[in-house]
DNA sequence: AATATAGATTAGAATGATTATAATGTAAGA
DNA sequence: TCTTACATTATAATCATTCTAATCTATATT
């Protein structure tokens, strides 16, 4: 049981065990950066593992994933969670017709300076959502 | 059975219901931009009102409202809808530690622009979410 | 004003995402 | 190899939201 991700698990604090190492191959051994749901992660994990997970693993290790920074929790819609590989700060469009985030990187948007505060409290981050649609859609 | 929200509702092709016509008076009898989920405005109707609304003619009442442009769904949190009677296009705080949002107006936010599209879409809006936490706390 | 009916409200059941539980399994240090 | 703290698992529980089917009502028609 040896894997490129077992010591990035363990240097993490996490225990390197064959889900999470089959969950980190399955989101981060990619090209490109990838947005999912947890049903989304499930059905690849059902097609792609030889072996069951079960789905309070899937959410437990996306969860931690989470909360150690390797990957982004994204609200969109109130209906599910979206995670998303790439976790540095960027923007989305988020594809109304097809329900699809596609990533905006920081380079496509100018600097977004807020010029108000709220006393006592600090910027975390500052996300910009694009919606968009069918060019050729009229307005619903 | 008469309120400035009867012809409001009828203009919009909505029957002007008692049910309807309190939450609207619960809605937008106020001062101040209004940020709500469903289930504080349940609790609101159940305090307030003098009679019980059942929780799916809210559900519908809002989703209604919403769709004719009365109010705006805000998408924060993946676990529960948020709504905005402030329906003009702008941004929000979102406070982290008291899970409340905050109107940010458009004046204080430069125009964004975008330099990059998506071949057959067209931008429908452009939001940005600025999170906030206490000033005096430590990064989680 | 009385009637008919399309649309609205209702309580409760159903759904779907997520979390909790409690039993079993396992990574890793002694 | 043992031990044990942490993980995984199947299942049940929870919570927001939607559906259903019965009842009600605003309003157009008589």
């Amino acid at each position: 049981m040896n894997s490129k991700y077992t010591n990035k698990l363990r240097s993490s604090g996490m225990r390197p065990t064959r889900q999470r190492i089959k969950i980190c191959e399955i989101l981060f051994d990619r090209e490109h950066t990838f947005h999912f749901s947890i049903n989304d992660l499930a059905e690849i994990v059902k097609n792609n593992a030889n072996e069951k997970i079960a789905l309070a693993t899937i959410y437990n290790t996306v969860h931690s994933l989470t909360k150690k920074g390797y990957l982004k929790e994204i609200s969109i819609n109130s209906d599910k969670s979206y995670f998303d590989t790439n976790t540095s700060s960027h923007h989305h469009f988020f594809d109304e017709e097809t329900s699809k985030l596609i990533d905006l990187d920081n380079e496509y948007v100018d600097p977004i300076n807020i010029r108000k505060n709220i006393p006592g409290k600090k910027i975390k981050s500052i996300e910009v959502l694009v919606k968009v649609d069918n060019d050729n859609q009229n307005q619903k």
